[in-house]
DNA sequence: GACTATGATTGAATCGATTTACCTGGGAGA
DNA sequence: TCTCCCAGGTAAATCGATTCAATCATAGTC
């Protein structure tokens, strides 16, 4: 027969290593690993017989003496949301460039699949978790997590817990989103998206609601409306709120997909936004740019998020002991088209 | 102190259960796989023993005697584009559903980088491979791959190799595309975007030629533009076009993300998808229906190539021996806003 | 009462690396 | 010549599970 009637599971050991350049499997692990004890000679003897022989370290085994898997455990709510998807690469890149490997997983912001997940995450023995929490998970959970494995959050939003995490700046977004409306002269000024459970959209609440106040505007619970973060929660919530009796004349919008669904509700009523509406987003995904009309937005950069999550994690890996760091992306206003309306509304 | 200064590594292992639950070590291992040559009493007091002391079970350790690691590679060129992020998604969640990890890794369409994550991947000890390779990927370093590993390739032009894959028709998606476009009038249509080293491109141009020739037009080279898989790709490719002299009245390109620079183009030369210009195309990415106008393209369903991957990975792994199997993905046509004009061009 | 069948449990080998402590054969120094 | 050191190398323990073969009760059979 030629090499195998099925391609089986390769069986080269560093045992067989050893023995091809006629050495212990001892010093054949030095050679590899570099270490100066081992002279030249012999060394290059053993990396000739790692060539012949196609050798592949098992990084595996050795983590077991080691205690270092060199993998991070990365846990997000959904891969779909583009700001995720951004937010996972600047991530992976990071690390790779560290050789560490990712274990990606989705929760789809499920408490119970999140906690199955952690469980398998530290049964593969991670050497970190960075984790975006979903919207109830208990603080308690999060801090036995921690005396287990380096954990870093992907929201700013534990401030009880003394974990390093990564988040963007909600309050001064929002807060200069609402400003830039209210300069417009809008005063009914919407607020569109998400649900009450979530932290973030808490957070950005907040900080809507004082914006109104400082310019003496009383916040009316009908403008804001909860919803799915998604392009059909926009629209719907769109559809409601123009059929109120006093509608607004500006919204500003959870997220980017949230407003291009408002967008479509508008459409949909005969409205254009940057002409009858004025509607800001948050998180300028791509699309924001390049939609019709293009939308002001608050922007974060969702793979510099990422790569700010890989670097504490890596820093918290090499020094354990370093004072916790919270990391808060600036956030910017762009302004586009979605804001453009010059005349006066009303 | 309290437990500990700093939250130190855990180190409950099998042999403190066994010990708590006053049996050796491999009765405990039995009792925690359900094996049931253990009596339920003591499987009873081994699961105390667990819940008491907060055991965590170390997977890594058991795959070095198991020679099983539930961890499946996954290797793709880039996470930014919404596609790729779909097909990920589809893959881990599907995978999760058998209790295996995903390890995530991108090349960025780079061989040298691939060439390295796949060595990573066989050191980290994967079960498998799902892999889109990289356009100039050799056959040779794939069937070699193969011996060790089992393999699903996330293209369907390997057709040399003996691999399991799932692909898209992309003969049959181009050639609806194509065949409606020129039942429109059309007969100067452009084929927009990506390189010369895809194959993936190769077949769709492939088809189009095939498809102009069954209705004798023949293929200008000119209208032939080749560039990046991008907006700004098919902004600077439209713009070229425009300035021929015998500018195309119709495109059908690579993929979405071409094709909405393309309108960029078009709408910066004065002109506008679905009315002066027909377009069509690719992968019809969540944006495609909600972009101004909607874009007519092929649509194909990432999630689900990314499930059928894992599913022929499951498969592969299970029963090693089974004949390989190719899935081709069924492509459909949405006709859209972008190909709606009614006037014949010219 | 001897013998076997059966069910429950365990000792020890094993997976493939790392790492510590020990060994060995010169050459330098006294 | 004797001691000590040193560079270079190795035997063996170790990481935390699995699993085979052996052991040990206990009960059932004649």
């Amino acid at each position: 027969m030629t090499k195998s009637d099925r391609p089986r599971r390769q069986k080269v050991t560093l045992q067989h290593v050893a023995e091809a350049a006629r050495v212990s499997k001892a010093t054949a692990s030095l050679a590899l690993n570099n270490n100066k004890r081992i002279s030249e000679p012999t060394r290059q003897r053993v990396l000739d017989a790692v060539e012949a022989l196609g050798y592949v370290y098992n990084q595996r085994a050795a983590s077991l003496r080691t205690q270092r898997s060199f993998t991070i455990g990365l846990i997000i709510k959904d891969l779909s949301n583009p700001f995720n998807a951004e937010l996972t690469s600047g991530a992976e890149s990071q690390l790779a460039d560290h050789d560490y490997s990712v274990v990606l997983a989705t929760t789809d912001d499920d408490l119970g699949k999140q906690t199955r997940l952690i469980q398998t995450m530290l049964e593969r023995d991670v050497d970190g978790l960075i984790l975006a929490p979903t919207a109830s998970t208990p603080i308690a959970s999060l801090q036995r997590l921690m005396d287990h494995r380096p954990l870093v959050l992907l929201t700013p939003y534990y401030a009880d817990l003394a974990a390093d995490c990564v988040g963007m700046d909600d309050e001064n977004g929002t807060a200069r989103a609402v400003e830039h409306l209210i300069q417009q002269g809008h005063r009914r000024i919407a607020f569109v998206g998400g649900f009450d459970t979530d932290l973030t959209r808490q957070r950005r609440l907040d900080s809507y609601r004082d914006s109104l106040l400082r310019h003496d505007i009383a916040l009316d619970p009908a403008l804001c409306v909860a919803g799915p973060v998604s392009r059909r929660g926009g629209y719907d919530a769109m559809r409601r709120l123009l059929n109120q009796p006093a509608p607004p004349t500006a919204a500003y919008c959870y997220s980017d997909v949230i407003a291009f669904g408002v967008m479509l509700g508008l459409r949909a009523a005969g409205m254009e936004a940057g002409k009858d509406f004025a509607l800001i987003g948050f998180d300028d995904v791509p699309e924001a740019s390049l939609w019709h009309p293009s939308l002001t937005t608050v922007s974060n950069d969702p793979r510099g998020l990422g790569v700010n999550a890989a670097q504490l994690m890596l820093r918290r890996i090499s020094t354990p002991d370093a004072p916790i760091n919270r990391v808060i992306m600036p956030s910017r206003l762009i302004l586009r088209d979605s804001t453009a309306l010059v005349k006066e509304p009303h």
